[in-house]
DNA sequence: CGTCATTCAGTTGTGCACAACTAAATCGTG
DNA sequence: CACGATTTAGTTGTGCACAACTGAATGACG
């Protein structure tokens, strides 16, 4: 498939040391090396997370759902009606994101939207009863997906782990 | 900024265990507990991509590149001119995300698309002069990826290496 | 040589991500 | 009450991902 998929050589960059003094941490590689290094890591996360799509993909496909509107029947599902607002929350989406992917949703009769009456501001998302039947078959997705991964419940777990320290520290580097 | 950033519930899922016999893999859980498992996954898989996503945009910024863009001068500051097919490959992105993003590079002179005499089909990515002296300033960007994760050198090559295993299943069960 | 399958880049259409903005409702404070 | 700031959904515009398709060039085979 790939000519060179995990192309990590194993000479280590430059021999002479740069003028680092002696820190325990290796972030003193030289930038070259970094920026391949990055290739590599940024490579990575974007392969995985396109790899994961396409096999949710396959898995939604019988029920209709993209990945980001299975992500919101979840909530809706755990959770029930919620606002708009509760729901971006929830998935780090904005209303730029969830305003056609609801009206998506609703088209497909899965969910209906209503104004609130105590806060004309709002639009409270509920399941029709479309929606709510369709979690039954979604019942099915998760152990395809787990599947798929070849991984063990305890190895997904300590991924989950992993990519949740990752994202904290890079939403509070972010702002 | 978020009400649950890493909510990472350390009670496990399922306390009372199910009629599962001595199985060492706990693929037996119910399936309305993997339903739940499987929102947290995707979710922590989703929001960590998006992360990194908002971290390289801000660090790209002052290139004028966006992530994927930069994914693609990567390849070229490593290989040199290179067709378009081997890029995609070398990225698993397709032509029809290749094309208009190589010619969004290519009006904002850093690449130059030249049709292979050899193979008429054929269309070469190169670098501009432009393209080449970016690099100078693309050399800072990892360090800032790198201190913005909060990880040492170590632990990115470790995630790195699970990712290459999950999207290696991956791509296997998806075909 | 002629035909057909394959390869390669590109186009079209749908959907998501995000920034920047709009518009309406609500709230706080004077 | 009045007025400005904030909150909430929605819209617009740019860019990426991917499926499905087009069209030209190439290669294989009879």
């Amino acid at each position: 498939m790939t000519p060179s998929p995990t192309a990590a050589p194993s000479g280590p960059p430059a021999p002479s040391g740069p003028p680092g003094p002696g820190a325990p941490d290796k972030t003193d590689l030289p930038d070259s090396e970094l920026l391949r290094l990055d290739h590599q890591v940024c490579f990575s996360l974007h392969a995985a997370s396109r790899a994961f799509g396409g096999v949710y993909r396959d898995a939604l496909k019988d029920l209709g759902l993209t990945y980001p509107q299975y992500l919101v029947m979840l909530v809706l599902w755990e959770d029930g009606p919620r606002p708009v607002k509760a729901i971006g929350e929830r998935l780090r989406l904005d209303s730029g994101t969830l305003s056609p992917l609801l009206k998506r949703l609703e088209a497909a009769g899965l969910v209906r939207r209503e104004r609130s009456a105590a806060d004309e501001r709002s639009v409270t998302v509920h399941l029709t009863d479309d929606g709510a039947e369709l979690r039954e078959r979604a019942l099915a997705v998760p152990r395809r997906i787990l599947e798929a991964t070849g991984m063990t419940v305890e190895e997904v777990l300590a991924l989950q782990g992993l990519l949740g320290r990752l994202t904290g520290a890079l939403d509070r580097a972010a702002g």
